[in-house]
RNA sequence: GCUCUAUUAGCAUAAUGGUUAGUGCAUCCGACUUUCUAUCGGAAGAUAAGGGUUCGAUUCCCUUAUAGAGUACCA
């Protein structure tokens, strides 16, 4: 190992953190401690015009929730700071200009409306409209222009922005960790903008001159910026640096499989595309949140970590520790990854068992009100017995709430198959029976009256279920004596009465 | 259109140049002396198509199809 491993997450501020993004990070995060290394979160705010109040405050929050915090960024550690680009602007133009002095770089004068101009005239004789070595020579820039006209473009102060100058004729070969080598023929590639002519750099420009200068050793970064990956592989090059590793991340698809995952999905599929929830600033719209609907952060960074990576084992479950340890890019699939949220609540379900009740009792005390003045402890063995269909605190209530509140109505169809003509009879001895337990456990519960309808021949059907119809109001719920001993006899007896009455 | 990328069951994926292609989710069926969306047990279900290389390919190569990404003074 010659280098130490420095990684980044590079988001945007434009809005809240969508869950590809938060994979993007997860993987980062994954591999830095892998390697002992250091996770740097840098903003990448120079789009102006995108910038959206409050969205790095979330970035930063969701990471935390996530318990993947980044080691330096903005006001932490700032050993290679500033971590925002806005506060970078400075240093990105004498990049551009080295880029000039060197030949890599050229002043376009070009206007948006004559470039618009030019695409759609291409476009209409169906082609395609490249800026790029075949026609750069008939366009307005300082390659095209003498340096006379230049100099008194640029003396005008006209608007003017920084153009990479891609060769011709040249086979580029690229490498990429998950997907091995790629060739580029530079031909196809355009000139792209480095430097626009608000005076910020674009991604590109400001991307490599920050990921070399925060000593950058591996960019681990989302599928759609392949096509990018040349263009920054000349950018090292042309600066003479040497360039970092890269490994591009399969897409995170929509459950339906077309098209990636976007941020707008989640209302559309009926299921959250955010770690937390956001409140639009302008609109006033709020997008749900993995945390306000109560997924655990273990769970959504288990499931996410599958997304596109496995251990190749059998494993499933995996503390963020663990993935630590499992996780190796040469592992990452090459393939996009659908989204989907049935996993992710199944992982859910699973770490929902490994919480501890009591903590699971004070959530679940706080969303109702019925239960505030309720005993904490008797919440926490009503929890020991309905959480294992249980998935998300808010199941709690619809599981357990005959537990604390009794039968206002009976479900229709289970009164339907539990009641027939003799079952006020029957229940009104099942009454008599709970009665006489004095020692009201489980266990004798269950014997006496199990025993009687062994002894009479009756049939388990005709008893547990109006019973249980009589305690819960439906035909569901843990074990009935369960029931019956946590709500005790005064209870039980009431609710029986209560069926006997209309059955 | 052009460039790049991908393609194992409904979905996520594992493995392999050579007898039954493994696992999880979902599905279906049983069991739990009778609730169940839980749990347990079982079942069904896949190498996109066509060529080639090879004694033999799902695995390597080519073509096609399909899908996705990019193609902005957005990131």
């Amino acid at each position: 190992m010659t280098k130490p491993v420095r990684v980044r997450f590079a988001p945007s501020p434009t809005g809240p953190l969508h869950i590809g993004g938060v994979r993007t990070a997860l993987f980062n995060y994954l591999f830095a401690k892998k390697h002992n290394g250091t996770f740097v979160l840098r903003i990448e705010d120079t789009d102006q015009n995108r910038y959206v109040e409050g969205a790095e405050d979330y970035i930063v929050e969701s990471l935390n929730w996530c318990n993947i915090p980044f080691d330096e960024g903005p006001n932490k550690n700032e050993k290679f700071g500033p971590y925002r680009q806005s506060e970078r602007k400075h240093l990105y133009k004498t990049y551009a200009d080295e880029l000039i002095k060197k030949g890599h770089a050229y002043y376009a004068f070009d206007t948006a409306e004559t470039l618009d101009f030019h695409r759609k005239d291409h476009e209409a004789k169906g082609k395609t409209f490249i800026y790029n070595w075949h026609n750069r020579l008939k366009l307005s820039n300082s390659l095209a222009l003498s340096e006379e006209e230049v100099k008194a473009k640029l003396d005008a102060e006209e608007d003017y922005v920084i153009r990479f100058k891609s060769p011709q004729d040249e086979t580029l070969h690229l490498k990429d960790i998950i997907r091995g080598a790629i060739k580029i023929d530079t031909n196809v590639l355009d000139d792209k903008v480095l430097f626009k002519s608000d005076g910020m750099p674009t991604y590109h420009l400001a991307n490599i001159v920050d990921d070399h200068l925060m000593e950058i050793s591996h960019v681990i970064r989302g599928e759609e910026w392949l096509p990018s990956l040349a263009l920054h592989y000349q950018l090292y090059d042309a600066f003479g640096w040497n360039a970092p590793e890269f490994a591009h991340l399969p897409l995170i698809l929509k459950p339906t499989g077309k098209g990636k995952l976007s941020k707008r999905d989640g209302d559309k599929l009926g299921f959250p595309v955010f770690p937390l929830a956001w409140t639009d600033p302008k609109s006033d719209d709020v997008s749900r949140g993995y945390k306000e609907d109560g997924y655990f952060p273990d769970a959504m960074v288990n499931f996410l970590a599958f997304l596109g990576w496995n251990p190749g084992t059998e494993q499933e479950i995996f503390s963020l520790e663990e993935l630590v340890n499992a996780f190796d890019l040469e592992r990452v699939n090459k393939a996009g990854a659908r989204f989907d949220p049935d996993k992710i609540k199944w992982f859910n379900h699973y770490y929902m068992q490994e919480q501890d009740n009591y903590g699971l009792a004070i959530a679940f005390q706080n969303t109702r009100t019925e239960l505030t003045a309720i005993d904490t402890q008797y919440i926490e063995m009503v929890i020991a017995l309905v959480k294992e269909r249980a998935s998300f605190v808010s199941d709690f209530w619809s599981l357990s709430h005959f537990f604390f509140l009794a039968p206002s109505s009976y479900d229709e169809k289970a009164s339907k198959k539990a009641i027939k003509e003799d079952t006020a009879g029957i229940l009104t001895n099942v009454k008599a029976l709970i009665e006489s337990v004095d020692d009201f456990t489980v266990d004798n519960l269950q014997n006496t009256v199990k025993g009687w309808i062994t002894s009479n021949e009756i049939g388990f059907g005709k008893v547990m279920m109006p019973l249980r119809l009589a305690l819960v109001g439906a035909l569901q719920g843990p074990d009935v004596f369960d029931i019956i001993y946590m709500i005790g006899k005064t209870e039980t007896l009431k609710r029986i009465d209560g069926l006997i009455a209309i059955a």
